[in-house]
DNA sequence: ATAACGTACAACCATATGGTTGTAGATACC
DNA sequence: GGTATCTACAACCATATGGTTGTACGTTAT
């Protein structure tokens, strides 16, 4: 079961900065150009541009030539991949609560015999 | 709207790492103590130890001594919150959706007229 | 043709990260 | 008491990360 924890990793790096995750929110309202992104934050062009390079190697978003213009666009399978990730661990809480409560219920049973 | 980026950062950051993902999958089935965990990884106790640390910081696991031991427990409330987080994407994406299907409704009523 | 714009990428820097070993303090065992 | 176990933490190292500036190249506008 321990496939695919490269991407996984990439993912959760990717969501790991504040920016990034601006970044994201942005591109999935509507496709935009990196310096027009650029634009929105107190830092060079160039920093933008690799931030977007890294949401692009965990595929949270794409990028596709216009002219001279690059534009990027959110990709929502990814954000999938990692609510499919996380709803794992959701998963595995709900049957340790289960097991609790059988728990407890054994334990009330023994009580009244 | 930019509360709580600190807290996002980290349990991202957190669940940017393979280990530490295998850590806390363990710790929601049963609480564990470090030393336990840290035999089923082939790296020291001090590395495993720093990655509980880690795991604690960004809530998502929690300690509670019990003698010479620390136990550590899967804490749901994290999970919860990046999952949220998650959604906001998710939730931006269908709202995309919508506006496309509406600039196509119309053009295409456009076309007719 | 030349200037301006949009992008990519290299080189560099400071700091963070993920690992190591070693040391020291509590707690449990004999 | 002495020893083994569990944990925390410091010091160290190599590499990754997030930022910078500078350069190069294709595209658009004058």
């Amino acid at each position: 079961m321990v496939v695919d924890t490269e991407r996984t990793d990439r993912v959760f790096r990717a969501l790991a900065d504040a920016t990034r995750r601006d970044i994201l929110l942005r591109v999935m309202r509507g496709e935009s150009s990196v310096s027009t992104l650029a634009s929105y934050y107190p830092m060079s062009f160039a920093a933008v541009q690799k931030h977007v390079v890294v949401l692009e190697r965990a595929r949270l978003v794409t990028k596709r030539k216009q002219g001279r213009e690059q534009l990027v666009l959110g990709e929502s399978s990814a954000i999938e991949h990692a609510i499919e990730q996380l709803e794992r661990y959701e998963i595995e809480w709900r049957e340790r609560l289960v097991r609790f409560d059988e728990v407890l219920q054994n334990s009330l049973k023994g009580r009244k015999q």
